[in-house]
DNA sequence: TTTAAATGTTACAAAATTGTTACAATTTAA
DNA sequence: TTAAATTGTAACAATTTTGTAACATTTAAA
């Protein structure tokens, strides 16, 4: 992975958190804690793609959006926005701002890389490495492919995002809800029911004999990988 | 693959990991992290070839291009410039300064060693080996024609460019979309479907019998080398 | 234990995707 | 110019994927 990022963000908690785990997986990190300096700095820097707050005690994250839009070399950078909980309306004013994507905080830093990918990976896809990893599981993004204890495992195109969407947060309980709006495409319509198949062919799939269960059901709550 | 390369670059983490590529390609190869000791040393060095950084502490890539071309020696030297994003525009400046081609960071050493051959193809097609090889496939470039475990292949001119195109990142799946960029001329319009017919065309030629078949389909995603 | 709810499993038809062939239009070579 | 090669697309075949229904099994509560 390679690439630059720069953060406008005025917790200092989160940016750190933040920067550092973004430089572990190989991105060259840059941020500021307010919106004019931010504005200069990443005129500077050049950045991949900006991961901006929403909320910063000078400039609102759509007044910089704004202004980053209007700058000829800035145009067309990625932005992800960083969201408080409870801004939900304001998300729509956002989108026709320009901004690639959303993340509500708090967040899991895998759920903001995965964010951060899936953006890059449309802008510039030289960016993004992609490799997953999580037990004797492996899934390189790239080639299509997934492993598991080196043995090469064979999944339809659902089964793939499926496992894709489970090791963004791997432990992680989801609702068959939350699967349905990050596995399905929108505004498609499908029982909930249905995932507890895909989930059954997942499963197939990806455990061989003789292999612990990778993939736990919890009653009354959803699915989860272990 | 013989010749020899100079490098201009800033940024030790690229000189390195380029410069220890190149030579396991066979080039010579010498750099230098600044502008006006890298002109110095280039003039010694006598390269068939220079990558040079756009940003650099001292001289900016544009004034080492005009002093080179101004240099009776160096005037036909051929060089590859290295951009960040975000400086489409001045593309357009370094092009009238004498650049002949150019690479956006971050890049794979494999896209750049393709613009290198490119180059210098051009410039002085004897140093150019030119030669891709992946599994039992060999492709030559110079003399157009491919090879499968040795046998001769031929392919008609949008096979050869396919198979090429698949070959600068083996294993790795493009979709349609990247495909038809990559492969068939800009602002050209054909149906995606019409991919899938020149595969089953290049696989039609690559496949002798006997052989494993190489162009792996994705359900849902696209094509790749295996 | 009995019962109801939740989940597992299987089968199957419809839909989507890809493979294959043929053919007319265009380009290239002879 | 004529013949051969190349190209894009349509049409149909083969294959894979998908959603759901139906029935089986498990779990938790009464």
């Amino acid at each position: 992975m390679s690439g630059k990022i720069f953060i406008i963000e005025d917790e200092p908690s989160i940016i750190q958190l933040v920067q550092h785990n973004l430089e572990k997986e190989g991105f060259i990190v840059s941020s500021s804690i307010n919106g004019n300096n931010g504005l200069k700095e990443l005129k500077k820097f050049e950045p991949n793609l900006l991961l901006l707050d929403w909320m910063l005690p000078d400039l609102s994250g759509i007044e910089i959006c704004k202004n980053i839009r209007k700058d000829m070399k800035l145009k067309s950078l990625p932005i992800i926005m960083l969201t408080a909980k409870g801004e939900e309306e304001d998300k729509i004013k956002g989108l026709d701002s320009g901004v690639d994507d959303y993340l509500t905080k708090p967040f899991s830093f895998n759920e903001l890389l995965a964010r951060i990918k899936a953006v890059l990976r449309r802008s510039d896809p030289k960016i993004v490495s992609d490799y997953i990893e999580f037990d004797d599981l492996k899934l390189n993004r790239n080639e299509r492919r997934v492993f598991r204890s080196d043995i090469e495992i064979t999944l339809g195109p659902t089964e793939f995002r499926l496992l894709e969407f489970f090791l963004l947060n791997p432990k992680r309980v989801y609702s068959r809800d939350q699967i349905l709006e990050n596995v399905w495409p929108n505004n498609i319509n499908v029982e909930s029911r249905t995932i507890d198949v895909h989930i059954r062919r997942l499963r197939k799939s990806v455990n061989l004999k003789n292999k612990k269960e990778l993939i736990r059901t919890v009653r009354s709550a959803g699915y989860s990988l272990i």
